[in-house]
DNA sequence: CGACGAATGTAGAACGTTCTCCATATAACG
DNA sequence: CGTTATATGGAGAACGTTCTACATTCGTCG
């Protein structure tokens, strides 16, 4: 007590390189050539490395290796968390990644260009090894500058050509085609779309696409050059008010496709709570086949653009980029309708 | 072209600590006290580095950082992220940070302890300053490891007792008994609960406590010491099934309350298809309050548990425990009731 | 039997921070 | 004017990896 017999403190001794070395009699470098498989080293060698490192419970640190070499971290940007069909991707993202030796991180930037660009500059910063950004904001030339950083797929981003960085989209084009030639199909001739009225819509966003597309069908089908596209607020208390307005419009139009099933979803709600029949009144096409649109309750006919195939296709690409590939790659998905009651009553004919 | 005349090659020059304590005209130690905001820094000294930083635009990297001191990264750990109660948790996460210099990382385990482990590992060996777990499958003894390596805190994880972390609740026990006794002030006294088959139930889930709460208030309602509950399997394909044959049950129950909106959303579709009228067949309760649950669509009766109040009350707790809290905190939210027409129609009594 | 190449292992310099000492300059004080 | 306290800035050692460049040992072949 009088006497300071200090053991040496207590020092949380965490399980570094240099201890697996030590305790398998080798030196760091070995143990880190073994870690990597890389060429030179023989059996022996391994086994006893790999001895140690069983023994010791050591995992690399993720830090330090970032400093260095490779993290072997992929990096998730995702616009928002509440569209049900973000979650798809990630859940197609994991299933790639599972098997693997890498894992996935996610950030949210909540569609704010500011946080989106920190974000992504923040999973440079922890030297990931890719980053899949679903959807962002950013202009393609800023995508471009970091892609130079490091390797990037942009899903829902549609610049077939970025030659910086990879595209893994469905066709929205299409999809809005899709709808638009089913209601027509049904004999309706009077259609609107309901969109989205982003903040700085710019044209390479899904949304956009949706709405050429539409364009080109109603021409196509003989309604006119500029059909009329009606836009919901985003993140706005006003949204359900937009909505109400539309449904009691005298002039509202036998049928509506509607951007995302997000929208859709609360406008049938709406419909419901006005009296608005559907589909005898109004017949209704959403977008992304989320779980919900697939609800007896709901029933909403949706265009299906598979969640979970696009994060798996773009983790694929991902990969195959670190792993070297340099000619951009962008690769389209062909989306299809889900037919339900809110298109046509009993209308489950190529549902699946 | 005959003579190589390489100039130096290259070298994507990244800003350093380096490059800005040569621009400023200081040491690099100079430069790091200055964004620490450390002791012993003039103020023309802060004003040149400061300058140097701007522009050059200069950010350290996180991976360096976490190699010695902070990362200013918090992880966010998901089971699941499809169930839309744990984008709200998210939500809140982020608008606690939002100010803050931390960012959140978010990873999803899927409910796999396993993958569990290994991202909680991860986001250790990437040297975040705390962790939030949302509802965890880990035992405790697991978690307080984990916890002298990092600050945690645990969202729906009732474990008041742990001292090596903290934990933030809705009090799902009395969640339960909240909707029992709506259940019976409607009169019904026939009533079942659904609830979920985990793989290995802890004592520490939400789930078990809020059986638990059922099972209380059920007793102290004088409806017998042992109520059924029934289980709804996690994660097979025989879910719906099992709700099927609930639903077609010859002694089925007056009224239900289950787990979670999740399943009851879908059990009121399902009863919808069967012919089963909600109320006046069944009524039915449900638990997060979720968006969907608020269609009028949809009209379930639920327990609203704030997912975005639980996020903030928990990025509070780990930052200041990041900051030096030792002691563990363990705080509780208390549920309401949301009154929909799944409860008794025209229920909206104390929607707000 | 000497030389050479292949195979195997190691030393040690990065990587970009943080942070603990020190060194110096300046102020305060008797 | 000498001494001591206080403010300010810098040197340099970590942190835990990766990876290049080298050293050693063998086998093989002329």
């Amino acid at each position: 007590m009088s006497i300071e017999e200090k053991q040496k403190p207590q020092r949380n001794d965490r399980v570094t390189i240099r201890t697996v070395a030590t305790h398998a009699g080798v030196s760091v470098a070995a143990v880190s050539k073994v870690m990597r498989n890389a060429y030179g080293v023989s059996d022996a060698l391994r086994a006893r490395v790999t001895d140690a490192i069983e023994t010791l419970a050591y995992r690399p640190s993720r830090a330090a290796r970032g400093l260095r070499g490779r993290s072997f971290t992929i990096g998730v940007l995702l616009i928002d968390i509440r569209n049900p069909f973000l979650p798809e991707v990630i859940a197609g993202v994991n299933e790639v990644l599972g098997p693997s030796h890498y894992q996935a991180m996610i950030g949210v930037s909540d569609a704010r260009v500011q946080l989106e660009t920190s974000l992504i500059e923040s999973m440079i910063d922890y030297k990931m090894d890719g980053l899949i950004l679903v959807a962002p904001r950013l202009p393609s030339e800023i995508l471009a500058t970091f892609a130079v950083q490091i390797p990037i797929v942009a899903v829902g981003y549609h610049d077939a050509s970025a030659t910086a960085f990879d595209t893994v989209n469905a066709e929205d084009q299409r999809g809005a085609e899709i709808a638009v030639e089913a209601l027509l199909a049904c004999g309706y001739r009077d259609i609107e779309m309901l969109s989205l009225g982003e903040r700085q819509g710019h044209a390479v966003s899904v949304v956009r696409q949706r709405e050429i597309g539409f364009r080109r069908a109603m021409q196509r089908g003989g309604l006119g050059s500029s059909p009329t596209i009606s836009k919901i607020p985003i993140a706005s208390p006003k949204r359900e008010e937009v909505m109400r307005k539309f449904l009691s419009r005298k002039d509202r139009p036998r049928a509506v496709f509607c951007w995302s099933d997000l929208d859709a979803i609360t406008l049938l709600s709406l419909a419901m709570e006005m009296g608005v029949r559907v589909p005898e009144d109004l017949a209704v096409i959403g977008y992304d086949n989320s779980s919900t649109a697939a609800l007896g309750l709901v029933n909403l006919a949706s265009i299906d653009q598979s969640g979970r195939e696009l994060g798996q296709v773009a983790t694929r690409a991902l990969i195959s980029r670190i792993e070297g590939r340099t000619a951009s790659e962008h690769i389209f998905q062909i989306p299809s309708l889900v037919s339900r009651n809110s298109l046509t009553r009993f209308g489950n004919s190529t549902d699946r």
